[in-house]
RNA sequence: GGCCCGAUAGCUCAGUCGGUAGAGCAGUGGAUUGAAAAUUCACGUGUCGGCGGUUCAAAUCCGUCUCGGGCCA
């Protein structure tokens, strides 16, 4: 994670959020000249590699203005996750720090910039194994097991989510500590960061966003999403859930016809950008930048 | 011109023997600490195409008009 105000002579970095298809980018590329900084990624899908168009990465003309870091840089079989997104971003923010530069850190997905600002608690990483023997268990079988190791965390996860529920299973089982315990324990450390950091969060009206998300899809799928995702063959489950990617395989396979297609890429994103429009909505720290 | 079918939520449609209507999708709000572009929760008033009639009561039955679609001329 990434300590604000650790060393006053560092620059400090600059954080840019907001929803997808609002502008971060060319946006980052503003406040980059103005702070004297250089870009990092903090988008789940731009760190891939061959993932570069439907998921709307920074073009080469971009990116030859300004340093970018963390953009392509996983193979599409990987799986990445927020504990491996902090893992690349820390060395790389440090690094632009330790020349004098302002890191400029732009990118949507909420969960990964949350890990990055205020650190990741010391919680066991996932495990495969369990995982799959969860999975083969019914949703009540694992309300019972989560409300007998740990009813605390039971009473505030929302059990009809398996992927919350099979999670905070997880944790008790690889810990043997209460995941309850670990997370008030962590909330408590890390209660004062927001107040140090400095970013925005870019704000469209709906109308707006939508109109623009349209003419984005519209523009990905004249632009070289069709051979792009033609052209994965190996990928990892993580990567088939890039929003465009199902759709166009169907596509591809004439399932669907362009126009549905383009329907539901837009829907999808549409949805997307709407879940993370309530994510940063509680990040306080983060100043609206009205558009 | 004649006959038939359709018209119900933004869209696709359901609606039994008449008792003033409900699904999916879309949309809106929420949750969120190692899968997060994921996962998940909540939210359903609309001239039942218009007008008239029958009836205690019409989305539902009858008449008529309008607009689609089809068939026959």
């Amino acid at each position: 994670m990434i300590i604000p105000d650790s060393d006053p002579n560092l620059p400090q970095p600059f954080y840019i959020c907001g929803p997808t298809a609002s502008g971060k980018s060319s946006f980052a590329l503003e406040m980059a000249e103005k702070l004297d900084g250089e870009i990092v990624n903090a988008d789940a899908f731009q760190l891939y590699q061959g993932l570069e168009i439907i998921s709307a990465a920074p073009s080469p003309a971009e990116r030859a203005l300004v340093p970018h870091h963390l953009y392509g840089v996983l193979d599409p079989t990987e799986s990445a996750d927020a504990q491996l997104y902090v893992k690349l971003a820390t060395p790389v923010i440090a690094e632009i720090q330790s020349r004098g530069k302002t890191p400029v850190i732009t990118g949507g997905s909420g969960l990964y910039l949350k890990f990055l600002t205020h650190g990741a608690a010391p919680l066991p990483t996932g495990n495969a194994a369990l995982r799959a023997e969860m999975d083969s268990k019914s949703i009540e079988e694992l309300v019972a097991q989560l409300q007998q190791l740990d009813p605390v965390e039971a009473s505030r996860t929302a059990l009809q989510n398996r992927r919350f529920v099979s999670r905070a299973l997880e944790i008790c089982i690889l810990s043997g500590q209460k995941a309850s315990d670990i997370r008030d324990g962590w909330e408590k450390q890390t209660a004062d960061i927001s107040s140090r950091l400095r970013g925005i969060v870019i704000q469209r009206t709906r109308e707006d966003l939508h109109a623009r998300i349209a003419l984005r899809t519209k523009a990905m799928l004249d632009g070289g999403a069709l051979e792009e995702v033609a052209a994965m063959s190996a990928i990892s489950s993580n990567c088939e859930k890039a929003i465009g990617f199902r759709e166009i395989r169907s596509l591809l396979t004439g399932e669907i016809d362009r126009a549905t297609c383009e329907d539901l890429i837009n829907a999808a994103t549409r949805q997307y950008a709407k879940r993370q429009e309530t994510w940063f909505r509680r990040e306080k720290w983060l100043v609206p930048e009205v558009v």
